[in-house]
DNA sequence: CTGTTAGCGCATTCAG
DNA sequence: CTGAATGCGCTAACAG
């Protein structure tokens, strides 16, 4: 066990000589080391010190080693805050939620996969992931303040992104390096990675409108996000292409905080002539389902024809359901990070535009999938 | 929709002036702006500027407002690593791991939980959390590193210790307010919050000789760690106090990146007359307890009495087990979070020593646990 | 109430 | 191969 030694005869000439403001606690801690601590210690020059820790050619041997040594005696690191003065701090990745975190449903199943997998892109090569969580404390704050403060030189953006933001705007004129898990109607060169849920929208509306239905009602999420308005869009798009009038009581927005999935079902389903529904809530919560299609006295495969989203590959959200649209978020965000990674590591240039299209699927083979536990669902 | 402003009539003096380093991705970004440019600018001095961006009396009312406009307009934010040089940084918590992350088996369940709960205590506070994955790429890595580099000045050690450990000792002497989930036999000082592994093992043995048992094997995780140490200790005293020997084949140690268990357990009830299995692997896999019974010929209840750790109240592992050892490692975790956020606002001081005791369960009225899915497991 | 000035620790010229 | 000097953006002590 060896403690950092706090007096050494090697340097007894500057004993007591300042106490560093940037001392972590300001008490009775170890003392802080700056290069030219070292570099009085040793008997050389700033420089030379500068050198052997940044491992640069131009030095002697003697003198390397002599500086190595005493670095590594002292425990003596670089202090971040003054390097990231002079250069760009390219160790550290900002990881920012774009959303209020209790109005999105990040599921406790995506999010722990996204930190492996930023562990596995960026911890392993020994960069830091620092996480600023956007409290909206007084109104919307900047979730990229991280980066103009110069916390970190790129960053991920973890959720969906509101219709009318203009952070990422901002962050794109910037030129650092960045991926939003989600695109913007107004703003197309954004760098993102995503899935195209306008066509997600269409695909299921059209597939319901082969099949016979006319009265196709829609439950919708992310309301105010930019995902709520590309289901939508693609809904209507369907609609219009086959010649259907758009009714807008036949589309409902659930919210993800309060669990009215149930409700908004049941007054869907009691609405004239509705046939058929889409599940685009993106909840996953077959059993509100069911409840709300009981509560309306349907039952799924003769009054009512049910088409759910799911985030899993062949799997579904309703057994019940005649027919199941697989939104690839997870796979898209996969290879978003891959060539985020490249581009942080100036590797290759951005923005980066990964979109995956929605794969419609009627027969399922991994059974159905559990309603998703969301992050702040956790908390007390 | 508003994009920074780049050019402004107001400060056309400074035009062109200088091309910062620091800029972002120094390309055709937007200018990232200092305190001197925002005087220049709005014709005050430095500290004025100063003063208004951190909120400080002695500005006058014009100055502030005219100042506060301009800093709104341009999104002037200031420079952290420069802000770092005079003040330590007390606006980022660092979260690192003290082990291998592949080594110890950091759930998918108690993982979010921490970050759940770390984003309720500081990211609603506007807190940044910096995460450190200790890469171990070329031997053991210092975990503290962030802290040495002054990226924050405080830390959680989100994981058991190792034995050897000594980077927790340099922690505790620069004073810096940190805790531990997890303590250090050779440190009793240290920081920490944590379950009394050692009484959990010390009161399973116990209760199975009190049952009648003196062949009792344990099956232990968290080799080379804290946690593993203080289970033999427990165990050994208990066989200790009632005057039995402890025979160290029937002690064996699961590791958790294998999947051994089933192995182990085999092997344990083949050893002469064991009539009892302390399952403390902290796995909390049933199938393979059950697998290695079956493939030994014992039947649980019957040829074999099993104890089993949980870490969910009321909660068995095993249905079969006579008895639940509920180790409370998450309610502990949530106590020294909440006292470590008070010593990191300076509200109290430190160090922090949370150690919950176990709780054996007869009866269990939740059912069984599921087995725990792992982060490092969410890879590839 | 406001401004001037001297560093913080480091990287980077530019000289030896 | 080495070192002295300069300045990054900010805060704080010290003047007005």
């Amino acid at each position: 066990m060896r403690i950092v030694a706090i007096s050494d005869s090697t340097h007894s000439a500057v004993d007591g000589k300042k106490t560093s403001l940037s001392q972590p606690n300001g008490g009775n801690g170890a003392r802080t080391w700056t290069m030219s601590d070292i570099a009085e210690a040793t008997g050389v020059s700033v420089k030379t010190v500068s050198r052997v820790v940044r491992g640069e050619t131009g030095v002697g041997a003697k003198a390397r080693e002599r500086v190595s040594e005493f670095i590594a005696k002292v425990g003596y690191h670089p202090h971040l805050g003054a390097r990231s003065m002079r250069q760009s701090m390219r160790d550290c990745i900002g990881v920012v939620i774009p959303a209020r975190i209790d109005e999105v449903p990040v599921s406790q199943q995506f999010f722990t996969r996204l930190f492996a997998q930023l562990y596995q892109t960026f911890g392993l090569k020994g960069k830091y992931l620092c996480f600023d969580m956007n409290p909206y404390e007084r109104g919307p704050a900047d979730y990229a303040r991280g980066l103009w403060e110069q916390r970190f030189s790129g960053c991920v953006l973890c959720g969906p992104l509101s219709t009318d933001d203009t952070t990422v705007h901002r962050i794109h004129a910037s030129g650092a390096p960045y991926i939003a898990l989600g695109r913007l109607d107004s703003f197309p060169e954004c760098s993102c990675a995503t899935v195209d849920y306008d066509l997600a929208a269409y695909q299921s509306t059209e597939y319901l409108i082969k099949r016979g239905h006319s009265r196709i009602a829609m439950l919708k999420g992310f309301e105010g996000y930019q995902p709520g308005v590309e289901r939508l869009r693609g809904y209507m798009r369907a609609l219009d292409a086959a010649g259907l009038a758009y009714d807008p009581k036949l589309v409902h927005s659930a919210s993800f905080g309060a669990n009215d999935l149930a409700n908004r079902t049941y007054r869907l389903l009691i609405e004239s002539n509705v046939t058929a529904l889409i599940d685009a809530s993106g909840a996953e919560d077959a059993e509100s389902i069911r409840v709300g299609c009981q509560r309306a006295g349907r039952i799924p495969g003769r009054d009512i024809e049910l088409l759910s989203w799911t985030y899993t590959d062949s799997a579904a959200v309703l057994k019940e359901a005649c027919a199941h649209m697989w939104l690839p978020v997870w796979e898209a965000a996969v290879v978003g990070l891959e060539q985020f990674a490249e581009w942080f590591e100036g590797k290759r240039q951005g923005p980066i535009q990964v979109v995956f299209p929605p794969t419609l699927y009627e027969v399922v083979t991994k059974g159905e999938v559990q309603k998703p536990q969301h992050l702040f669902e956790l908390l007390g």
